[in-house]
DNA sequence: AGATGTATTAAGAACAGTTCTAAATGATGA
DNA sequence: TCATCATTTAGAACTGTTCTTAATACATCT
């Protein structure tokens, strides 16, 4: 029932299908990967880890990312002038449309997105990971408001 | 007549016009960014730079680049895996397509980026950049010959 | 031309996110 | 139980970028 519940799970029968152990410490780093929902940081994931978690360490966190990130079940999504890498569950072809004010990340899931995919493929010849999202920056509404400063 | 070199007075011309000096050093790290083409990194412009003007310091070329950038005559991309910032002068909208293989980086202009553009702006209520480039993940058509490894 | 003020540059220190290292821990299989 | 191997931990190391400070060069005013 538990759809959250469902996709822990899913990520960790992938790990063991891996051949990788499905620790406490992984678990705990998939459980806030999903609960998360958005498009967390290492440093967010620690944060919150730790709170479940006090002992562990930030290098299993990066670990941990890591493996799920080679096993292709979490996309890794860099952001101009964030200066760090965020992580995306969301392995849809989508538009990860972000603030340049106040670093809100909105997606959206349109066939257009999809049409360009394809047709970038196409066009040069490159076998396009289609798992992946784009970027696009620009001012959310409510920072379009409050533009004057 | 020569191309480049307009490109080049182009740049400086915006700076003097937003009040900054056109030095030789900002000179040259303009010359670099055009004649480079592609999408430099900081490292790749400070050596080339060097050639011409040894005793150049690495702070004046992220100052530069800093200021351009803020004049929005170039723009930043960054690239999943790269670990550096590259830049780009080409403002149009087009796809930077990246081998995740070979890191080598393909540009295509297509109106169908332009529509996801616009459609982006209409459903998410973002004022989007339109000037900005989006960045897609494939393998090239030389690696993918060569995928064995 | 000379003096003054301001922008720019240079060199390197500082910083932050990430990766690496080495030792300790924990699980697995004979 | 013992041996082996994966995993975790803690912190050092690394790297791209930013910051600091002093020196320099340019522009303006008289």
């Amino acid at each position: 029932m538990n759809n959250r519940q469902q996709q822990i799970d899913y990520l960790l029968d992938r790990l063991e299908a891996a051949g990788k152990r499905s620790t406490p410490q992984r678990h705990a780093v998939c459980q806030v990967l999903v609960e998360h929902g958005g498009h967390p940081t290492v440093a967010e994931v620690f944060e919150r880890v730790r709170a479940a978690y006090p002992m562990i360490s930030q290098a299993t966190v990066y670990n941990t990312i890591d493996t799920l990130r080679e096993l292709g079940l979490i996309q890794a999504l860099d952001i101009v002038d964030h200066g760090h890498t965020h992580y995306d569950l969301d392995l849809r072809p989508h538009v990860n449309v972000v603030c340049t004010r106040c670093d809100t990340i909105t997606d959206l899931h349109t066939d257009t997105l999809e049409a360009l995919v394809s047709l970038v493929g196409q066009r040069t010849g490159y076998q396009i990971e289609t798992q992946r999202g784009v970027v696009m920056y620009g001012l959310c509404p409510r920072c379009r408001g409050t533009q004057h400063s």
